[in-house]
DNA sequence: ACTAATCCTTCCATCTACTGGAAAGTCAAG
DNA sequence: CTTGACTTTCCAGTAGATGGAAGGATTAGT
């Protein structure tokens, strides 16, 4: 199966397929005699993988490390649980962090008056 | 002042103080005669407003447009106040998605037993 | 006056995770 | 046999810095 064909089936955009495989991150089995990247279900199934674990937000690193336990029926469950509770502090960190954004952002959007004279407690506090 | 002196003074990077000179958001008042970068105690300000704007998330190009505003006098509040509103909503979408990435994957990190056995509906969800 | 330490300069490379585009080769259909 | 869709590689660019090298400037101490 060409790249484009991998690319539907995966839901990945045929630059981002050749990109995972220049990176070494989903390679295609084979190649074509003209130098056509060669998918075959295997692959597919490996990008639409990734794809979903980009969904998740996990790093390209991260995704290189699920795909081999991915690939590997000897993993053990700890190891991916692992990865994913690191994901999930990152998120909760940065839920944290935009909380606060949010709560002192909004204070001061509506104690702005909004209207057309300069005195505003937005760029104050920047000030 | 010399860019170590404003970098300190504003709490930001040499690094950063140099960048934010390149791209044309604060530049130094001038130069002397070796060629240093001379700030006075204005540019500090403006460092610094960019530095507690950044920290709020604003882009490089919202800063761009605050301190435009920061600087004019005439300035209608109104105007920054669309500014931080559409800040607000980035801000807002992105607590949305990251409420839904921490709803599922907390439900499958849960429901990961975490043992040395493979199997594992993390990995499942994402194959 | 000399020297070492610290500061400053520019330029180039690197990071993440792609995305866009150009020039050129390949393949299937009509 | 040509047209159009597909593919290839390579280069450049995005945001927002950051790291480092090579070399000039300045300052403190002796």
């Amino acid at each position: 199966m060409n790249i484009g064909t991998a690319s539907r089936a995966s839901g990945l955009p045929t630059k981002t397929v050749r990109y995972y495989a220049d990176i070494g991150l989903v390679e295609p089995p084979a190649r074509t005699v003209a130098g056509y990247r060669s998918y075959d279900d295997s692959a597919v199934r490996k990008l639409a993988f990734v794809r979903r674990a980009r969904e998740f937000g996990f790093s390209i690193d991260e995704c290189r490390g699920l795909l081999a336990l991915y690939e590997d029926s000897n993993r053990s469950s700890a190891d991916v649980k692992r990865i994913a509770e690191a994901r999930l502090e990152d998120i909760e960190r940065k839920q944290r962090e935009l909380q606060c954004l949010h709560d002192e952002l909004s204070h001061l959007v509506s104690a702005c008056a909004g209207d057309s004279r300069p005195d505003c407690p937005i760029i104050d506090r920047l000030g």
